[in-house]
DNA sequence: GTGAAAGCGCTAACAC
DNA sequence: GTGTTAGCGCTTTCAC
């Protein structure tokens, strides 16, 4: 495999010890080897890698041969046991298959990449059981972060991601007992925002369709609230299963027209755009028009919303923002520096287009 | 933090050496207190957690008890250098964004999660100066395998690959040279295909709307060939940037429209779900029948393509297979089980709906 | 600026 | 079935 030999495999044959045990090791290039090849102590070696600045010119151009002619890739896995620093980062989503945590995953791992951070990923699924030897696993591999997208459900989790005294960061939500960092935005600000935008646009008759995660139930009762608040007739409610899909879109505006088909909603506020989607796929194949006939409003602002026909109104979290500044927290943290801020509220808006 | 002092502090201060450096470690429970709380050699315990059928009864009662009253979490940076299996698996994707390959790394993280291996996600984005990088950075952790989706563009980078000794498997192709190990299927077959199809349901006006990577690339000339082979006329062909989205789906149909005002395709198949959602939303907004005026054919089986209205035709990859069928291939060498499957032809299928 | 020694926490190899 | 010993490949501490 390797057509370059002579070089790598000699400094390794004068070991000191007359062959005791044989210990197979992985084979590959070693630091040690780099050292002996540049004439210098091995830790002067990892210097030369580590903090150029603290060799001599000299010194660092003989490392740097020496690794360039061996095709040397260090070893993080034993320099994270020898410093406790694994530059790893631990990101927990329900599952990668849907589209909502993408763009922060993305932005994330982008994010941690450029500080030398590398992003193990784990799904949490939508079972409990999952979750404990999920956290065991990731705990196990000594991550200098954990950053949580979507619910960690078990309060035994909670407690021990806590007594790990690794660096957690929550996303996509600011609740006001944080288990230690946390970037996101308030689900009771986005249900009322939406309620009141959409009565400013006219609308009394509002209905909702939300997925039955904690969040979307978060959103649900501030717009109830709102509407209330503004004198507007109850709203309409139905839930699906979390996580909502474009079908379950369709079945909900089947469902909602049914349950009143005299007073059918003016409007409607789906908790992700998918089912927003749904909702106006299955209108168009009734030939209900959006928005005369029924104004639709997403949450998410999937990559294609502004493409649709007609183009989707929605609530737009900038989920790359999240992501970035999730890495800041953890990279400063593993850095050392003091944060003073913990918590981030990224905020959210309304995208206004033609659906509603 | 750590409400249950007592049990895990004192073990350790019996240590035979005076006190010569102070060096801190991570401050968690190790197995060495393991060990001495279970009243056995630290390789035993090591065993009890390993192996648990290769200590009695008695000793693997006792170690599971202290690990209960610590809260002990094994250290696999630490195990991973002591046996040169890290039970890291780098799975490098373009982006995590694009819908894709998102159902391969789900199954991907599943599957190897219940095989006690975890993920690390690298995205080698669409420049070719990142992958050196990302490549010493997964290469660096000393990954037990390297999962590739979507093309590696340096060969630099696949030789490098090669000298680390690293197990690879590449995916979503079926190529005649693999690197190491291979599952996908033929881009070749699906353009042919897919075409055959469209002829024999009486299209003679072909078009086809793809993205300019590498694999769209072959399907189309495995398409055109098809086409041509039929007596059909000249395929009509736009390309469009990878990667593809609804909205450039949007302008390929004004394009194929404008080119041909007087003979109109009867037939388009295009690169990805999302680009014949583009097609089709662009149609319907002015006022083209699906699949009357023109038969749309997808490629991908996105989640929501039977809920489409029109329900879209389209080509499917089992993406689930290919994700478990490659933490298959790895998990079986780092087992060191002699593989004698070393390519895996998931091949696809044509999911008739009402599109086409 | 450079180096020697020790050891991070675990497991492979060889005993018994 | 269990223990002893050495050492994976690196970086920390302390010393020059």
């Amino acid at each position: 495999m390797n057509p370059d030999p002579g070089a790598t495999a000699d400094p390794l044959a004068e070991s000191p010890h007359p062959a005791r045990r044989a210990r197979r090791g992985s084979g590959a290039v070693t630091l040690h080897a780099i050292a002996k090849l540049a004439g210098v102590a091995p830790i002067t070696a990892s210097r030369a890698l580590n903090t150029p600045d603290q060799v001599s010119a000299k010194v660092l151009q003989k490392v740097t041969e020496a690794v360039a002619s061996t095709g040397y890739v260090r070893n993080h896995i034993a320099g994270g046991l020898a410093s406790t620093r694994s530059r790893l980062v631990a990101a927990v989503v329900p599952t990668v298959a849907g589209p909502v945590f993408l763009q922060t995953v993305q932005a994330l791992t982008a994010a941690l990449a450029e500080h030398g951070y590398q992003l193990m990923l784990g799904q949490s699924g939508y079972v409990d059981s999952r979750e404990d030897a999920l956290l065991d696993a990731i705990i196990g591999r000594r991550p200098d972060g954990i950053v949580l997208t979507g619910i960690l459900h078990s309060p035994e989790g909670r407690k021990r991601l806590l007594a790990s005294g690794i660096p957690v960061v929550e996303t996509w939500d600011f609740t006001p007992t944080p288990l230690d960092m946390l970037v996101g935005f308030s689900h009771e600000d986005v249900g009322c925002a939406v309620a009141n935008y959409l009565i400013a646009k006219g609308h009394r008759r509002l209905a909702l369709v939300a997925g039955d995660d904690e969040r979307s139930t978060r959103r649900l009762h501030a717009f109830q609230a709102a509407a209330h608040a503004a004198h507007a007739p109850p709203v309409q409610v139905v839930r699906v299963p979390a996580p909502t899909t474009l079908k379950s879109g369709r079945s909900a505006l089947v469902a909602l027209l049914a349950a009143a088909p005299d007073a059918p909603p003016g409007a409607v506020f789906c908790s992700s755009d998918l089912l927003a989607l749904g909702v106006m796929t299955e209108a168009q194949a009734r030939g209900l028009s959006i928005p005369t006939q029924l104004a639709v409003v997403g949450f998410g602002d999937i990559e294609f919303a502004a493409d649709l026909h007609p183009a989707l109104t929605t609530v737009r979290i900038d989920g790359n923002a999240i992501g970035r500044q999730a890495a800041q927290f953890i990279v400063d943290r593993a850095e050392g520096r003091g944060v003073a801020l913990r918590a981030v509220d990224v905020g959210f808006s309304i995208v206004e287009r033609d659906s509603a």
